[in-house]
DNA sequence: TTGAAAGCGCTACCAA
DNA sequence: TTGGTAGCGCTTTCAA
């Protein structure tokens, strides 16, 4: 079967496919009678405009270019959901391509949505960009017009709306959780020690320390790239040397999970001698045991505000409106890895 | 900056616009030189071909629309990423959509990308389709030829390939791997039991024992329908009563964790005094303490095969082969939730 | 109130 | 070897 075109329903009434074209869009110029009738035929055969050819003669189509670096991390899977979401809601469509933290498939993938595929784009950046801060191919789409909004991962450098979060706040914050339910000792753990996101937190992990008035002690940190899960817990261990640590700040659920195992080991109860919090709010935290205390990113809401973001400057292409950073702010998520808050 | 056009091209070298066009597709008509200038400045100012226009005029969009019912679980993000990553290699792009299990939001989208939007469709179908067994959008969209490949949750009514696993199989397979290592007292548990993938499961179960000679006893079977996770404990409990089972079959991680963690407060050791094996091969299964025993769907594979059918099609609009179902089959990844296997 | 024509960017057929 | 033209499906301007 073809789909019906407003050439088929031109033919239908033996008027001119403009006369159809105004009917359903609902034209004053199209007498009340013809404009019924077509409506109606156009209704019972299930109308629906070509979008190839729309979008050819709008020089719009309607749908966003999102470019994740994967999207088997739950944190991601939660701001794909967000942006999914809120394009439908709006009418947009998403295309989704991984770009497996690789700057060259990056590059490829914006260089092949940037012709008439899409009107604009929601990244996160690769991890292999962040590092080579070659930002060129995102400055070739904003050059045709295409708006980017950066989410999370963002290149400081293009001139585009970002929506991240304030990690050195999240870093600080989680400090000082763990003081306020009595942790004398924190630690600080990170296998993602080349990411801007692990210095920040790092940076607030310090800020947190010293506001406490207590001094950093280096051998309560550990900040080092390391991407196979399997070693968090070597990597850890030299924290547990001298046994004094009683909480601690993990970049990522594995790692604290790992930490809270080792602890586990060495005959301490958790939260009571040893408590911990992690910052990726995903499925690990729910289900370890005991369950983990988070600093959750709202990745939902971060994916929503992104698309907003992007939409509405799809809609208004005319208003210059500068380009705006939008923190979504963190919440710690109390499970069961850390004790109750109260006044030591 | 305006995206360069033949036209832009053609004025250029004051050629007509076929003239580019063909030089450009290194059609022999054209002379050496003239193709190999137009060719050389082609690609010095970039020139991509506007996809609209190629798609109106081909009536092919070189994308495919995927219609999945959530996109945090970790099996069905595994699908897409690949699908995604066959896609891309075939130079497809893909629109993912999240029905949400809702049996309209899948109708609403699959109309939406019906118009000359996507070229065909891989769908894992809505929970509420999978119930009300409405298929009629499906019917539709292969009434306007755009091919369907339907993934996992599939509907047997309709025309179109199809890639699954062998539930049955896997379940069967499940009570085999237990009784191997010694388990006398094998149970099933389930909290999805409206569905198919569960209904399979259990007959797996059944055939499982049967082959054993052992008799189905139904005080070792939990089959419900619960969503709310935090119930699982309370719902498996029953299963402990007498405190004959051994060994677990359960059909996600959620539930199989929710046995071990009752074992374990029951006092037994894992996994030489109780076994478990899960269904879903997500992240719990590898964080969890013992880790999981899990039979493994994989996911990301059953996406390649989707894919790859989809577009053999695609390629091939005149053959008209007949609709294969692909069954992938499933694996046992062990963990530390089961004893080694032995003969006993 | 209706219709013809141009044009969005491209390919393909036919003519020169 | 090159160019003109039609057409993919649609909107919009201008003419009837």
């Amino acid at each position: 079967m073809k789909k019906t075109t407003l050439k088929d329903i031109a033919k239908q009434f033996n008027v001119s496919i403009s006369t159809v074209s105004k009917a359903l869009s609902d034209s004053e110029e199209i007498s009340e009678a013809t404009r019924k009738k077509i409506k109606e035929y156009a209704k019972e055969v299930n109308y629906r405009p070509n979008l190839n050819a729309l979008s050819l003669k709008n020089k719009r189509t309607k749908t966003i270019g999102i470019l994740v670096p994967d999207m088997l991390n739950y944190f991601l899977a939660q701001v794909l959901k967000g942006i999914e979401k809120t394009a439908i809601e709006n009418a947009y469509k998403v295309v989704i391509c991984i770009t497996n933290d690789s700057h060259n498939k990056e590059k490829e993938i914006i260089e092949m949505l940037s012709n008439g595929s899409v009107d604009g784009f929601i990244i996160s950046i690769a991890e292999e960009t962040e590092l080579n801060k070659d930002f060129s191919h995102f400055n070739s789409a904003l050059a045709f017009n295409l708006p980017i909004v950066m989410l999370d991962r963002v290149a400081n450098g293009v001139n585009c709306d970002k929506v991240i979060t304030n990690n050195r706040e999240a870093g600080k914050l989680a400090v000082e959780r763990l003081a306020n339910s009595g942790c004398k000792n924190i630690a600080f753990a990170s296998a993602i020690s080349h990411l801007k996101v692990s210095q920040d937190l790092l940076k607030g992990y310090y800020d947190g320390i010293n506001n406490l008035n207590r001094t950093i002690n280096n051998n309560q940190i550990v900040n080092i790239q390391e991407n196979h899960y399997s070693g968090y817990e070597n990597m850890l261990l030299p924290l547990f040397n001298d046994n004094t640590i009683d909480g601690i700040v993990a970049t990522n659920e594995g790692v604290a999970l790992a930490a809270m195992k080792i602890a586990h080991k060495k005959g301490k109860t958790i939260p009571d001698d040893f408590s911990a919090i992690g910052f990726t709010n995903g499925i690990l935290a729910r289900h370890s045991n005991p369950k983990l205390t988070t600093v959750s990113q709202h990745g939902e809401i971060m994916g929503t505000a992104a698309t907003k973001m992007l939409i509405e400057r799809l809609e208004n292409p005319d208003e210059e409106t500068e380009f705006k950073t939008k923190v979504i702010k963190t919440d710690i998520v109390e499970r069961n890895s850390t004790r109750p808050i109260k006044v030591y």
